[in-house]
DNA sequence: ACAACCCATCAACCTAAGTTGATCTAACTT
DNA sequence: AAGTTAGATCAACTTAGGTTGATGGGTTGT
């Protein structure tokens, strides 16, 4: 019985990402703005209303930023009545650090010479 | 004795990442073609031409990734004739990876409950 | 049922980032 | 010295990404 997941929606299992899966995740964390509601998620899951006040941003472009970082698989959301609570998913995270080492790992190999 | 450095160019030690540094290693990684020439250097050091050929680039195209990677703090290069050569600053992608442990670290608390 | 509220989505706009071909410099070759 | 090679840099273009204000759907309160 296989694990049917989409691409984006990374499995529970800290399964090794691949590059392309990577960069997803790269290129969500990349942006100033999504790193400030990183950090405010850090203290636990929020509410939109909050993190709007919070963060001082326009509801319009919070909305967005939230959507960019659900989709890549950094958050998860949850709704509760008429207020959407996101959170971090630390598996994401955990598998971006697992990627990155393996990235590193590999260089030890000696260098070839070119001419 | 102070140690002079430029923003982007890191210490020797794995000293904690600032987010702003750490925005700009992710956004440097966030780019296929770039994950591809780092992929490349895993191997070990790599003249221009070997990647130019080894990747099928434009060699202004590898150029310019090739700068990008380079002022992140990811790459270091070295000028040997009239060859330049590549290579990984494994230090920069392990100082990453401990600036994604904390950022994963965080998230333990409890909820803030909203209404 | 109506009003108020939370939030996602849309379209138009604006800015940042990658691509391409050309030019320029520095280092070897003969 | 003249020619060749490796690679950086530049300007013009194209594309992708972020911003803004408006609209709409779902939920609660009266």
């Amino acid at each position: 019985m296989g694990v049917m997941r989409s691409p984006l929606q990374l499995a529970r299992q800290p399964a090794p990402l691949q590059a392309e899966q990577a960069r997803q995740l790269l290129k969500a964390l990349a942006d100033p703005l999504r790193l400030r509601v990183l950090e405010a998620l850090g203290g636990g899951e929020r509410c939109v209303c909050d993190l709007t006040t919070e963060l001082g941003l326009g509801q319009s472009k919070l909305s967005f930023h939230l959507k960019v970082l659900k989709d890549s698989g950094l958050l998860e959301d949850r709704q509760q009545g008429r207020w959407m609570y996101y959170s971090l998913r630390v598996e994401a995270i955990e598998q971006l650090r697992g990627w990155l080492g393996d990235l590193g790992a590999q260089c030890t190999k000696p260098a070839a010479i070119c001419p």
